[in-house]
RNA sequence: GCCGCUGUGGCGAAAUCGGUAGACGCAAGGGACUUAAAAUCCCUCGAUAGCAAUAUCGUGCCGGUUCGAGUCCGGCCAGCGGCACCA
């Protein structure tokens, strides 16, 4: 018979479809798994052969999970809030309800034909008011409890899209998403506290399993350090209080640095000789992108205060104050004490300014470069700190500041507060009013839904406001506090939003009285295992987290971290180890390579392409090995003899197989637990096959491959689907051969194989090995020194 | 500059605890079947020398630890990813 995997496939997925094979049990008495990947934007592009590399891992992680009798969760939905979808609209008169609904057709077709075990009546979207009435709700609670505010602060400005990003979505300067230029331009805009969150988002890292890598760009990100805030005076008499890391390096301070937009720089106008040129000085910093601050990187510009002093607390020096663009506003208390001795910024502004440095860690060469070792320096020219290594200056320093009452220990955070509004139309609106008397507040929850009105125009106007903002009756409404005339909030929500908590909306998916009923979450979460992208570590993964922090504070899930585990998967690159895009020409469709192959290839090929965390090139030419691993399998069909005992020669390679693919799956080898696979059917086209054990391989090869399985399962005359059948165990005794052949070595080289028993006594393998002719030959005219018996693995003479 | 990761055949890669380097697959070469091609099946396949048995070399480079190193330690080099004036 022919292995007609086009129909197969259609049969399978329809026949999994009809009887809902894979919908999760509401039965909370059951041990339960839940498998989580990153629902996807359905763009209209369709999907990319880099989707279904997450996708097919999980499936097969279900799918074993499953037929190991766990009550499985692996649901499927749209992250479909979006510029593209709103631009594709714009462009072409399609309103993006309209455009979103072909979409998501159209992925959610795509991700069928793959064969994928989704519990499709759980399917959730983001654009749904059913649904966004809950991420609106979830906002109008971090406003009741402060952790949402508006404020007028320079934001990244996308030049393109007419949008304030986030930091995160800022790459190299430029918009993440359309790659046009970022500036800085000052707005009101609403945030979101996450910096409240930090230190608890590093520590409780440590209570889940996540790679390591994650955790690192996490921690990295959130960038905590350590230091003091000290408190310098001024000849103007106010108190100027700034951030170091480096305490110890007090006496070393020979001036001062604030940043351009340093509220003091307007304060002291009256006596500032040349005050301006630091406005102009200013000016220049602020019309200046980030990326353009980046460039000028190397040239440390920057302009003297005339007629104000700092003092230095520690030895009441009076030292110039400068404001330059390398200190931020936004990170510590936008002023620096400069130690240009100790640190390379201000090593490299001291001498374009010509300004004293002077060394207090011995160590270094201060004449030549700054000396940052904190490791070796002793402190010199120091006062009472002389002789004392970095660490002890630190403590001592701190201390004395503190009973002098001028600065105390202080952790930063380079962390920001989340930018959360965007002038955008396609995004949740934020469910707010600005009443002329009662300022702004949220609208009742009982009115929720906020629905985005329907209007013929999309775009942005002149002034970078949402479109929300030219319709008057969206706009015009009335304080729900007082009743007064009020006005909208016309900006909406980011795309991140209703990523934050989609995974808590699966474990209930169609409540209409909360985001899921306490039970169902009680239930489901924490998420077992959860895989996406590397590029969403500092951006849905930390926001995501940050919200479940918050709803846990609240009382509204139970635990305090949404996910258990967290993997990461590698890019599938193009054919010359590119990154696949529509401009090199080098883009597989998922679609063509289904047609041409049949799903059941198109999954092994995407698990056997590499180490599932690497990135790994796409080759036309490779995938044909799983086809032929396809072929053969069926092939099983006309070879299988009667039986239903292993035989003798198949048992001890099944059960090691079992062993190796099941251990495989749950430490991310899917590479090697298909080449295990593949090892296994060439055995038994080495020693032929029985029932018995074309059913235990079919078993193994089930979430790998489920079509052709299934299929094979039933024209055996299974009438069980293998997708519900019980997984197969293996026996530690047989994963073991009754002899193993163990090499012999010389002085550490290899010379000769032998066979012994399993588990032979070392007595007996030396006696062996020694009886070797070939190990004679190289023994021959030395003496024996020692011999290593390594138990089934290695004998190693030494000899001189 | 800082943080992280990775360097193994012609190619994608294995080697899970320091114990036979190259499993599994692709490509390539040879053979069988076929009128022929495709498909399929069988054999070979790290380099060098040799008819062969076999020997020597071989996991980016230099050194170290060890009976034994792809694996551990120290120092380099190259590539990838992230961050980037965060005091």
């Amino acid at each position: 018979m022919k292995y007609d995997y086009t129909a197969i496939e259609k049969k399978w997925q329809k026949n999994w479809e009809d009887n809902k094979a894979f919908a999760a049990k509401n039965d909370f008495t059951l041990p339960k798994y839940y498998a989580l990947v990153e629902f996807p934007y359905p763009s209209g592009a369709g999907l990319h052969v880099g989707h279904p590399r997450s996708y097919t891992a999980l499936d097969i992680v279900a799918r074993l999970k499953r037929m190991q009798g766990f009550n499985v969760l692996y649901p499927m939905g749209w992250d479909a809030f979006g510029l593209p979808t709103e631009n594709f609209a714009i462009k072409n008169k399609i309103h993006p309800v309209e455009v979103t609904k072909q979409n998501v057709a159209r992925f959610k077709s795509q991700l069928q034909s793959l064969g994928l075990s989704f519990d499709w009546d759980r399917e959730i979207n983001t654009t749904d008011p059913k649904y966004f009435k809950w991420t609106q709700w979830i906002f109008i609670q971090l406003f009741k409890k402060g952790l949402a505010y508006k404020s007028t602060m320079p934001v990244n400005w996308c030049t393109s899209c007419k949008c304030v990003l986030a930091n995160e979505e800022v790459v190299g300067g430029v918009c993440e998403r359309c790659g046009s230029e970022v500036v800085r331009k000052e707005k009101s805009q609403w945030m979101l506290k996450i910096t409240e969150y930090a230190q608890r988002l590093i520590d409780d890292l440590e209570e889940v399993n996540y790679v390591e890598r994650v955790k690192t760009q996490q921690k990295n990100w959130i960038g905590r350090s350590t230091g003091a805030e000290v408190d310098f005076n001024t000849t103007e008499g106010d108190k100027m209080t700034i951030y170091t890391t480096r305490p110890d390096t007090l006496f070393g301070a020979t001036y001062m640095v604030i940043a351009p937009e340093h509220p003091y720089v307007e304060k002291w106008k009256d006596s500032l000789k040349n005050y301006d040129e630091i406005v102009a000085y200013k000016e220049a910093a602020a019309r200046k992108s980030d990326f353009e601050r980046a460039e000028m990187n190397k040239e440390k510009t920057g302009v003297r205060l005339d007629g104000v002093r700092g003092i230095n607390p520690v030895n009441g020096n009076e030292i110039p104050i400068f404001v330059s663009d390398y200190v931020l506003m936004t990170y510590g208390t936008g002023a620096i004490m400069a130690v240009p001795a100790h640190d390379d910024r201000d090593y490299a502004f001291a001498k374009a300014f010509d300004l004293p440095i002077i060394e207090v860690v011995k160590g270094g060469d201060v004449t030549k470069e700054a000396f940052t070792d904190c490791e070796t320096g002793v402190m010199t020219n120091s006062g009472f700190l002389d002789g004392l290594t970095v660490e002890e200056a630190k403590e001592k320093i701190v201390e004395f500041l503190a009973k002098e009452g001028v600065g105390h220990p202080k952790v930063n955070y380079k962390l920001r507060d989340w930018v959360f509004s965007r002038q955008r139309y396609w995004g949740e609106p934020i469910p707010v009013v600005h009443c002329p008397h009662c300022g702004p507040v949220t609208i009742p929850e009982d009115q929720l839904p906020l629905t985005l009105p329907d209007v013929p125009s999309y775009e942005p106007n002149e002034n970078g406001d949402s479109p929300l903002a030219d319709i008057e009756e969206f706009v015009n409404t009335t304080c729900p506090v007082c009743g007064a005339p009020a006005k909208r909030e016309t900006d909406t929500m980011p795309q991140w939003a209703g990523s934050s908590w989609y995974f808590l909306r699966y474990a209930d998916p169609h409540n209409e009285d909360a985001l899921a009923s306490k039970e169902a979450l009680e239930y489901w979460t924490p998420v077992d295992w959860y895989n996406g992208g590397m590029e969403h570590t500092t951006l849905h993964l930390l926001y995501s987290r940050f919200w479940h922090k918050f709803l846990y504070d609240i009382g509204v899930v139970p635990t305090k971290e949404p996910y258990a585990m967290r993997t990461s998967h590698g890019m599938i690159l193009g054919e010359g180890g590119e990154k696949m895009s529509k401009s090199r020409g080098n883009v597989i469709n998922p679609d063509d390579i289904v047609a041409e192959y049949g799903a059941d290839t198109f999954r092994l090929y995407e698990m056997f392409i590499g180490d599932f965390e690497k990135a790994a090139p796409w080759s036309s030419t490779s995938i044909k090995g799983c086809k032929r691993f396809c072929d053969r399998t069926w092939a099983l069909l006309d070879m299988v003899q009667e039986g239903t005992e292993f035989s003798e020669k198949n048992k001890r390679e099944i059960h090691k197989a079992i062993k190796k693919v099941t251990d495989d799956i749950l430490n991310l080898r899917f590479n090697t637990a298909i080449a295990t696979l593949m090892g296994l059917l060439n055995t038994f086209y080495e020693n032929g096959i029985n029932k018995a054990e074309l059913e235990t391989f079919l078993k193994l090869a089930n979430p790998f491959a489920p079509h052709i399985t299934e299929e094979m399962n039933e024209l055996m005359g299974g009438t069980e689907m293998l997708a519900h059948a019980k997984y197969p165990v293996h026996d530690e005794a047989l994963t073991v051969d009754e002899s193993v052949k163990v090499a012999v070595q010389v002085n550490g080289k290899v010379r000769s194989v032998i066979e012994l028993p399993f588990d032979c006594e070392e007595e007996k393998a030396k006696e062996i090995a020694f009886a070797d002719q070939k190990v004679q030959n190289f023994l021959e005219g030395k003496n024996v020194v020692k011999t290593i018996v390594v138990k089934n693995k290695i004998v190693n003479i030494v000899a001189k």
